[in-house]
DNA sequence: TGAGAGGTAGAACGATCGTTCTATCTTGTT
DNA sequence: AACAAGATAGAACGATCGTTCTACCTCTCA
């Protein structure tokens, strides 16, 4: 066999792709985003293109596999505080409200991807469907270590109140949202408000 | 002058062309279905199309026209009623439920259609943006009738459960929802549970 | 060093996008 | 019956869609 200039899978003409694809998808929509589009801000050629992914929906696949990656990093990171399981809740709470406010203003990623893909047996749906499912058990685990009274439910509750934040926020302006999602947030848990939290609710944050 | 054969602004063509692209564009999205689908399944021709609407934009802002005047309607048949305010939030809110389980399975026109068009000063970004605020506005006037603690807060709450319930209705099924949406919305108006209400939420209902 | 394979370049494919064209038909008024 | 004007028909426009083509370049290993 011969000559493999980078890792198995990867290369930098493939990550400014990807990075490129990701950045116009979220901002712009993804049928709204042509392969020209691409191509042309990443600075590669289509024949590059296509060497890389067999087809454009194997492109938006894999920006919903980056999104995926980010969010379950960030549990990691929450998790890897080591904080008590009744402050990892308020931690995630925050997290959530952080990311909604500095990194998706334009809404789910998911969301706004399942609106243009109707057909649930596609692969982006897919997708979409795993990416959720991983969210709500991720959140009743964390839940439940808590011993929230019903993980489940509030587990359920949450990626409501999530979705919610997300599109609120882009459509509405995340400053009008701020309070609903974080009162809604820590009523659904059925936790006790910790004091401190209950400070950052009502006068700081950000 | 020459002969009006249809009312002003309508005609059979017209309505059949609004019918039939409200249709598809909501159960496929608004890119994904082209002007030859629409006259194709309407039975109408392109010319008759552009007669009617200037632009394709056009005919999503009459769409998403429709979809407004609906919930108005059901808001005024609620109001209707003559139900006392307090048992017309209980009735919005079992409107909303039903109107997510019957009608807006494939989520959010709204929202759908923000997902696709991410200049917020489009026409049709503007059309979601007047929607949503008289919806929440509607919402508050209905919580403060019913003297809610805090109607606008309230309110809010119940944008954002609404908009979640249409959301996680569509891409996670409405009966896994359904528990903890009606768990929400109650919480969120800050009113007391009427008894009758509360053996809807834990038993009856579809 | 040259063989060989993966990466890149840029033109070009057919299909479909939204839109516009001219010609024909229908309809109420004169 | 003749006319004016809106509605309809169907071909056709240029632009862009996602995709594929062949030629060239740039490497690693024999």
């Amino acid at each position: 066999m011969a000559a493999r200039t980078t890792p198995a899978g990867t290369s930098v003409a493939r990550e400014r792709l990807l990075a490129t694809a990701s950045a116009l998808f979220y901002r712009e929509g993804i049928h709204s985003v042509g392969v020209d589009r691409i191509v042309g801000e990443a600075g590669v050629t289509r024949a590059t293109f296509y060497r890389h992914f067999p087809s454009k929906e194997d492109l938006v696949e894999a920006y919903l596999g980056v999104e995926d990656a980010n969010i379950r990093a960030a549990f990691d990171a929450a998790e890897a505080t080591g904080a008590p399981p009744r402050e990892l809740v308020g931690l995630v709470i925050d997290g959530l409200a952080e990311d909604v406010a500095r990194h998706h203003t334009r809404g789910c990623p998911f969301i706004n991807a399942a609106a243009e893909y109707p057909d649930a047996d596609s692969g982006v749906r897919r997708a979409v469907a795993a990416h959720r499912e991983w969210f709500r058990s991720e959140l009743e685990h964390v839940l439940d270590a808590a011993d929230a009274p019903d993980p489940r439910l509030a587990a359920a509750e949450l990626v409501l109140v999530r979705d919610a934040a997300m599109v609120g926020g882009y459509l509405d302006g995340w400053e009008r949202v701020r309070p609903a999602f974080v009162a809604s947030a820590h009523r659904a848990t059925g936790l006790p408000l910790p004091l401190a939290s209950a400070d950052a609710v009502s006068s700081r944050d950000g």
